[in-house]
DNA sequence: GAATATATGCAAATGACTTGCGCAAATCAT
DNA sequence: ATGATTTGCGCAAGTCATTTGCATATATTC
């Protein structure tokens, strides 16, 4: 693929071999050459202009990054420690085509997800 | 109510009566005495704070903020113009229940939006 | 293999938002 | 009321994730 680079691929690499969505400074700290992290937001960007992966930001300002085979596109994101997991019921496929027809809109992509407290922070208990 | 400011209280009125969620920007633009973005800001911090609005970013990275009342927290936003509007379906209520169970996480909240392209922008046709 | 295009590193810029500080306005205690 | 303490606001500077300009290095094309 032109302009898979080393570097774009071990950073897709990553983000498909990791369980939640994870973030720029993420990446860095994961990587043993350490590249210029305008390079790594530069790969972000090649690799999700190409399809190849997918971001939200959960409302945190910060772009998550995540492999949309991997993960369903729903999410539990704990406001506490910001962890998130995948849930599977795709209830949005189900209404899409309603909410095409009666609001005209033409739909592309779609965004869902949870936000609680996951068990471990629970168990933690803390406020 | 306690430090519900003039300010505080017009910034509230303009989202409660603002068809779509609005940001910093726009309420500093239709304001008339133009008071300082920071105040702007404490005020939405306050104001969410409260529980009296909420904001999502709609992956701009800018706060969107709008009264829960008003809508029901899901929307479909257009990634061309921006513009917002909100559809009646919760679906998430349905199954909250069963993913709380089965992944044993207390959900406080959610997310949820279409993305795709609004009538109008549909018509006037741009890429 | 030279010529052109693309990627990377470095440093500076961007832009939404926050924060420290001084003053003004409101709230509380006496 | 009146003086004291708290709270809000304007101003300016700071923060932080991300972007961008530019020079160099690497890859691709002819």
């Amino acid at each position: 693929m032109k302009g898979f680079t080393p570097l774009r691929k071990e950073i897709y690499k990553m983000i498909e071999d990791t369980d939640s969505p994870i973030n720029a400074d993420t990446i860095y700290k994961k990587l043993d050459n350490k590249p210029d992290l305008s390079s790594i937001y530069r790969a972000l960007n090649y690799l999700e202009k190409k399809g190849m992966v997918k971001s939200l930001t959960f409302d945190t300002k910060i772009n998550y990054y995540f492999t949309p085979k991997k993960h369903p596109h729903h999410f539990l994101y704990c406001k506490k420690c910001g962890k998130t997991e995948s849930f599977d019921v795709c209830l949005a496929n189900e209404i899409q085509k309603k909410i095409e027809d009666k609001h005209n809109f033409k739909i592309t992509d779609h965004v869902f997800y949870f936000i609680g407290i996951c068990k471990e922070c629970m168990k933690r208990g803390e406020t």
